[in-house]
DNA sequence: GTCTATAGAAAGATAGAC
DNA sequence: GTCTATCTTTCTATAGAC
């Protein structure tokens, strides 16, 4: 037996990472699967012992990238859910967001990139994204009475001010957005 | 002479209309050439009397699918600024704009794809981009006393809102998203 | 200026060896 | 499971006739 039985989950979890990575820093159309195998220390034929096409790709490492980002992956300390929503805020709508050194959320950096595509892949964004609201709904419900307008608006506001903001190609003019949104959003959700 | 002097800015023009409409509906790399020309009722060979290659015309029609936009097309009479912006919004973040229906916001229909584009692309979104919150927020001026917080913040919630809604693929989460952000932005813009 | 024809490159997917 | 090789399609861009 040549490969243990966790071999094949192991690459296929490179191949989703490297696939996220590439995906949301060039957009689908822009990554062959020979960049994503290549990314990963493959080669383009094992790519299909592990996904039927190019679009099952594209929704699963949209799960797997989404699973990663600190609203995924960290959680309020009871009692302390006013100061973790700043911080999502914070982490979400800096610099680092933007310009891609920090982890990326594929909420904002593929939008536009996941409604020309088809149903499964809008369907993983749909629930990528109410997963999104209600983790920050919860949260912001254990200190304030802030409704769902709120938290809607709030979670659009983020997720366009970053995608907004890799469009932009005036650092400056990203920086006010940011920081604009930024105010904007800790009102919204009650955190001053 | 067989071809008067307003033709070739006539064909050019019609180019322009049916990229802008084609790249907002499926994005710039599903849309060839090919489908441009055909489009416009021309043949693949034509193009480059006009344009120097796709990227110049996918600047380029940006420029003009934000020139038709309702923002862009109308303005406010004197003493109604309000109900200008508040028609504006409403407009903005109705169903029929997100389902492709009436003009379409090349800002919020082509944000990522915009992002992952060459120089030329991105100094075109940022310079609309800059127009649209100057607009807004001459408008806004005129009535209330609201800063450049709440113009960027509402402008990005707005574009947001719409980016998201193309795809989401849950009708009811779209009205519900629309709705929230309508709100909102009527109170940050000060329209209530 | 617009057409048809085509050159040349890239990418999705498959076949078969190891 | 992963590799190399290849089939097939698609698309940008150019050439040359009208």
């Amino acid at each position: 037996m040549p490969y243990p039985a966790t071999h094949k989950q192991n690459t296929r979890a490179r191949i989703l990472d490297s696939a996220a990575d590439l995906f949301a820093g060039r957009g689908y159309d822009n990554v062959s699967i020979d960049d994503v195998m290549r990314h990963a220390g493959l080669t383009r034929g094992a790519f299909y012992a592990h996904f039927a096409s190019k679009g099952e790709l594209y929704a699963e490492a949209l799960l797997s990238a989404a699973a990663k980002t600190t609203l995924a992956a960290t959680q309020p300390q009871p009692g302390a859910e006013r100061e973790w929503i700043a911080g999502l805020i914070r982490g979400y709508l800096s610099g680092e967001h933007v310009s891609g050194t920090s982890v990326r959320c594929p909420m904002a950096f593929l939008v536009t990139d996941v409604a020309v595509r088809e149903a499964p892949v809008r369907q993983t964004y749909t629930a990528v994204f109410q997963r999104m609201r209600e983790r920050i709904a919860r949260a912001a419900s254990a200190y304030s009475d802030c409704g769902e307008d709120e938290v809607l608006a709030a979670t659009a506001m983020m997720i366009g001010a970053v995608a907004i903001g890799r469009a932009l190609d005036d650092p400056a003019a990203v920086d006010e957005l940011l920081d604009s949104c930024h105010a904007t959003a800790r009102r919204l959700l009650a955190c001053d």
